[in-house]
DNA sequence: CATCAATATAAGAATATTCGCATATAGTTG
DNA sequence: CAACTATATGCGAATATTCTTATATTGATG
């Protein structure tokens, strides 16, 4: 695989990997949303959040579209809140495993005594 | 969504989010490989690779297996390199409207001589 | 136009990531 | 055990990210 297209992998799963974008994004799911409600929902600083919101916007992961006063956020390509949803499938598991050992460790331990 | 869940998947996408590292995962797809085995196909220095590699073990994203002097590296859950592919789709999407972008607007310049 | 509300940007401090180089560790073999 | 191979780790410098605070910009409204 060319380079290039290896880091514009890496920036956009760079810019996936803060929890703050990741709300913003988890939000948009519902649908368009402004940056005060950004700030209501999220319980964040506005000039925090237009931060983060700058780093989607640099990687066009989200568009905008102003309304008078107001600036409506919403994600670009759906593709993107599919991989929030993937990366859902893969903790659920990863934390199902986890309990799976633990429990097979007590097992361990019962059968020790 | 608690914030540990939102914590724990900001890792992850953070440790996808190096050139390297995905160039790791993508060689991995094609079974394990050991330290060595990353540095030839690679080009990039033994410690450099190390180093990487730890990251994704921190993250219980790959699994070891020693053998002798080598350790063989693989992914631990496949669900990760269903990310790589859904990754890749996103780009060639991103790519191809960029593409049609361009064109779209050559077709504008055209019409205005 | 003065003011207000919504959003964006700038600047600086704190922290984190990345890399190169040196060195440590673990297993192998003579 | 000495030498060798494969891999990991420690450390410091360079760079990048994140947050907070202050300020700038943009549109709306009296």
């Amino acid at each position: 695989m060319p380079d290039s297209l290896r880091n514009f992998k890496a920036e956009i799963f760079q810019a996936l990997g803060h929890p703050t974008r990741i709300a913003i994004l988890q939000e948009l799911k519902r649908g368009e949303l402004t940056v005060n409600g950004f700030v209501e929902r999220l319980g964040l600083e506005q000039a925090n959040l237009s931060q983060h919101l700058a780093v989607l916007r640099a990687r066009q992961m989200v568009v905008t579209r102003r309304a008078g006063n107001q600036v409506f956020y919403s994600v670009r390509d759906p593709l993107i809140l599919e991989m929030l949803d993937l990366m859902r499938r893969y903790v659920v598991r990863q934390v199902d495993e986890a309990v799976a050992r633990v429990e097979e460790t007590e097992r361990a331990e019962e059968g020790e005594r």
